[in-house]
DNA sequence: CTGCTTATTGAGAATCGTTGTTGAAAAGAA
DNA sequence: TTCTTTTCAACAACGATTCTCAATAAGCAG
């Protein structure tokens, strides 16, 4: 997990693996780079944000280089109870957090723990596997949803 | 999290909030209680089990009681990194159980932790919300795809 | 036990996120 | 520059999941 990727960085990580640095992938880093906290976004969602930045990307290449970055580390993958994957930035400790979240509304609430990251650390390396990132996931019900008659 | 469902707890549970046990939902939850252990199901897979088994029920209905289920917190919905959701009883304590996923391969490994299951409650109970699931999913490479130099 | 109301089912169509295919463009190495 | 291989955009294709609708059956009240 590195805090911030420099162009030289990126395409080092890259060239390492036979893989290239392209326009694109500097693009889309960028943006996630500039993202404010707490904000994660869909395949679609980036789509859109690159159209409007008038850097038109096409969507086969997002999904492949959202893919892309998860697979090195770079980006984390959270399965956030909406029918699609979101992406964020996937830092080192002071900014590592988790996801609670209602599985009524969807409603999501970001919390830290320190404990968990050294917890998944650990499970990976007895193991002998390459930590990639390490995500507690709490599906629940929120306050206003509990409240509610409303059953579903 | 309640270890073993009868016909009639599981009845109480549904009708509390304005559902029905149906015989289908029955024979459903009756295949995840019999499942050897760490053994999860995705819909198809339980469409053909059920299928061997005789009791033909139908895709729309599985797909149905099983996010029913999960999000009664009778089932956890697992995303384990092969493009469809993994289903398994969500059980409590000592049978309470995590992933580790090889992003390459898909291999995935099961461990258990302690305070992950207290980590969680507590975050939840925090903010008010009512806990159904807690699991600590770990992305990473496994000793073997280290090894193979193939990319991607 | 009977009848009423409303949730649930099955079958298949429809949806939608994601992946695959193609020829053209461009990165990296020599 | 020139060659090789990856990557790109555009669009077709795929597959898991959801939706629709008429028929059925839980649960409840009398």
């Amino acid at each position: 997990m590195i805090a911030t990727y420099t162009s030289s960085s990126l395409k080092a990580e890259l060239n390492e693996k036979g893989w290239r640095l392209t326009p694109q992938r500097e693009t889309i880093l960028n943006v996630f780079q500039n993202l404010p906290k707490g904000k994660h976004l869909s395949a679609e969602d980036l789509y859109n944000v690159l159209q409007e930045e008038g850097a038109g990307i096409s969507l086969s290449t997002i999904y492949r280089t959202l893919k892309l970055m998860a697979r090195m580390g770079i980006l984390r993958e959270l399965e956030l109870a909406e029918g699609h994957k979101h992406y964020e930035l996937n830092q080192p400790h002071p900014y590592h957090h988790h996801h609670l979240i209602c599985v009524r509304c969807s409603k999501t609430i970001e919390f830290k723990n320190d404990q968990i990251l050294k917890i998944g650390s650990k499970a990976a390396q007895k193991d002998g596997y390459y930590l990639l990132d390490c995500q507690l996931t709490i599906h629940a019900v929120c306050p206003t949803c509990q409240r509610s008659l409303m059953p579903t």
